[in-house]
DNA sequence: AATGAATGAGGTTTCATTCAT
DNA sequence: TATGAATGAAACCTCATTCAT
C-alpha cells in the first residue's frame, strides 16, 4: 500500500518535470528520449510508469487541469462582479507563466486527437465541465454561457502571449478584459 | 513568361488544396506522402514546387495571411464604431470555417518554429504588422493596442471552436464580443 | 549523313563539357540535372544524346582514353631510353591537369562497375591494351611488363596530386620517377 | 565503466566488419541497409553507434590508417637501405589484400569530401603526417620527400591491383619497385 | 524497478528516367 | 529535337516501443 502511494507520487513528480518540455516544444517535437533525459531516468523506466508517450501526455494534461481548477477555486468568491473579475485577473497575472504553458499544451493536446475521440472521452468531458464550473462559481454570472465565454477570451490572451512578439503585456491585457467585462455587466446585467 | 505565371498559379492552387489537411491534422501529423496524395501529385512533383515540407507550410501560412488581410480590407470602413464592429462580426461569421482553420494553422506554425527564428523573419513580421494594420484601419479606435486586443480575443473564440465540444455557437460568441466592445467603448471612449 | 556527323560532333562536345564535373565531384556525386545544367541543355535533351547517365560516363571514359593514347603517340619515339623517358615526363607535366583528371575519372569508373563486367567488356579491354601499347612503343623497353609498370607508377603520382595537401610538385615527382627509371635501366638493362 | 569499454570495442568490431563492403563497392554504392545487413544489426542499431553513414565511413578510414601505421612501425628498422626496402616490400606482399582495400577506401574517402574540408580537418592532417613519419622512419632516407614518394608509388601499385585485369602479380611489382629504389639509391645517395 | 541497446516501420527527401507538349 | 514537369523507387535517417540483462 505505501509503495503504491510512493509510486503514485513519483508519477506526478515526473509529470510536473516534463510540463515545460511539452509547453516549449510541443508534443510531436519532443522525443521519448528527450522526455526520459529531462526526467533523469531511462526510457525503459519511463515506460514502466507510463504505457506510452500519448498516455503520459494525457495524464499531464489531466494533471494540469486539476491544478488549474484548484487554483481557480482558491479565490474568494464574495464581493461584487467587478471585484471577482478583478481577483481572477490578479490570479492569472500572478501565475501567468503557468497559465500560458497550460494553454499551449492544451492546444497541442487537441491537435493530436481526433475530435470524435475527444468527445467520447469521459475523463476529458469531466475535466472540461470542471473548468466551466470553476469559472461559473467564481464569477457567479446570470448566464453560464457568459462564464465560459470569459474563459474563452482569457485563452485567447494566453495564446497571444506565446505567439506574438508585438503583444503588449499580459497584465495590461487582462486589465483591459476586466474593464470590458465590467462595462458589459454594468450595461446589460444591471 | 506565361509558363512562370502558370507555374506560380499552380503553386497557389496546391497551397489552397492542402489548407484543410493541415487545419485538420496539424503540421507534424501530416506526412509528405499524405500531402502529395491530397494534392493529387507524386511526392517528387511536390518537391518540384516546394523545397521542403516546412517551406510548403510556411508559404501556406503566408498565403492565408494575405487572404485574411484582403478580406478584412474588403469591409466598408465608414459608420460608427458599433457599426464597424458589427460588420467585422458579420464577416467572421460568414467565413467562420476559413477563419477557424486559419487560427489552427497559425498556432501550429508558431509551435514548429523557435521564437528567435520567428522574430528574425522579416516576412513574418510584415505579415503580423499587416494583420494589425488591417484591424486598426477597420475599427479606427483611438488606441491601436485596442485593435490588436480585439484580434487577440477573436482568435480566442476561433480556437475555442476547434477545441471544445461544449462551446455555444460561433455567431453567438462573436455577437457577445461585439456587445462587450460596444459597452466598453461607450463607457470609456465617449 | 551530314546531320549524323554533326550530331556525333555535338555528342563529343557534350562529353568534353562534363569532363571537369565528373573529375571534381565523382560519378555518384553528380546528378543528371547538374550534368544537364553544365551542358547547357535540358535533361530531356541529354537523354536524347545518351541513353543513361552510366552510358554517358562510359563514353566519356572511352573518349578520354583515346585522347590520352593520341597524346602519347604524338611524342617522338627516337633517341636513348633516358631521352624517351624525359619526353614522356615533359608531356605529363605539360598536360598535368588533364592527366590528373583522367586518373580520377578512371578510378571512379572502376569503382562503379563490377570487376566481372569490366573484364567482359571488349571495348574496355581494347582501351586498356591500347594504353599499354602506346607506353610500350614509346619507351621501347625490353620487357613489356616494365612499360605497364611505368604507367602504374605514373598513375600513383597522379592520384597523389588529387589527394594529398602535402605532396610536392607534380613536375618534381615526375622528374624523380624519371631518374629512378634511368638508374634502374642503367643497372639492369645495360 | 566496463560498459563503455564494451561499447567502444563493439564499435570497432562493426567498423572492421564493413571494411570489405566499402572496399568492394565504394561509399556511394553501399546503402545504409546493406551496411546494417552486413553488420548483422538493424539500421536503428547502426545509428545508435554512428550518427550518420558519413561519420561511420570517416571512423572506418581513421581506424584503417592507425592499423596501417601500426603495421609499418612493426618492421625492424635496422640494416641497409636495401634491406629495409626489402622488408617493407615483404610486409606489403604479406598484407596485400588489406593494403589494396585500404588504398581503395582512402581514394573513395577523398572523393567524397571537398578538398578544403580535408585540409581543414586536423585529425586527417595528423593521420596523413603519421603515414609520412612511419615511412620516413622505416626507410631512413636522406630526403623526407623521397619517403613520401615511395608511398605514393606504392599506392599506384595498389590501385592497379584493383583496376586492371592485366596487371602482373603484386609481389612482382613490389619487387620491381624495390629494385628501382635500390638502383636509384646506389646511384644518387652513395 | 531500472537500464539502454535494439528494432523496424515509416518519415522526409533525392534523383535517374520518362513523356506530354 | 527540345523542354522541364512528373514519376516513384529507394536513399538516409528517426523514434516510439520492446526486452535481455
Amino acid at each position: 500500500m505505501p509503495k503504491i502511494v510512493d509510486s503514485e507520487e513519483y508519477r506526478k513528480e515526473l509529470l510536473d518535470k516534463c510540463f515545460d518540455l511539452f509547453a516549449n516544444k510541443g508534443y510531436a517535437n519532443v522525443t521519448t528520449r528527450q522526455i526520459a533525459k529531462e526526467l533523469g531516468i531511462s526510457t525503459g523506466a519511463m515506460y514502466h510508469y507510463f504505457p506510452s508517450k500519448q498516455v503520459l501526455f494525457e495524464q499531464l494534461v489531466d494533471r494540469i487541469s486539476w491544478q488549474d481548477v484548484k487554483l481557480l477555486k482558491s479565490i474568494a468568491h464574495d464581493g461584487t462582479i467587478a471585484e471577482r473579475i478583478y481577483r481572477l485577473g490578479q490570479l492569472l497575472i500572478e501565475y501567468e507563466e503557468h497559465f500560458v504553458k497550460q494553454a499551449v499544451i492544451w492546444t497541442d493536446f487537441y491537435h493530436h486527437h481526433a475530435l470524435a475521440e475527444i468527445n467520447d472521452n469521459p475523463v476529458l468531458q469531466q475535466v472540461d465541465r470542471r473548468y466551466q464550473e470553476a469559472i461559473e462559481e467564481l464569477l457567479d454570472l446570470p448566464d453560464p454561457k457568459l462564464a465560459r465565454f470569459v474563459w474563452t477570451l482569457i485563452n485567447g490572451i494566453l495564446f497571444e502571449q506565446v505567439e506574438s512578439a508585438y503583444s503588449f503585456s499580459f497584465a495590461e491585457q487582462i486589465d483591459l478584459l476586466s474593464q470590458m467585462l465590467i462595462a458589459y455587466c454594468e450595461k446589460h446585467l444591471a
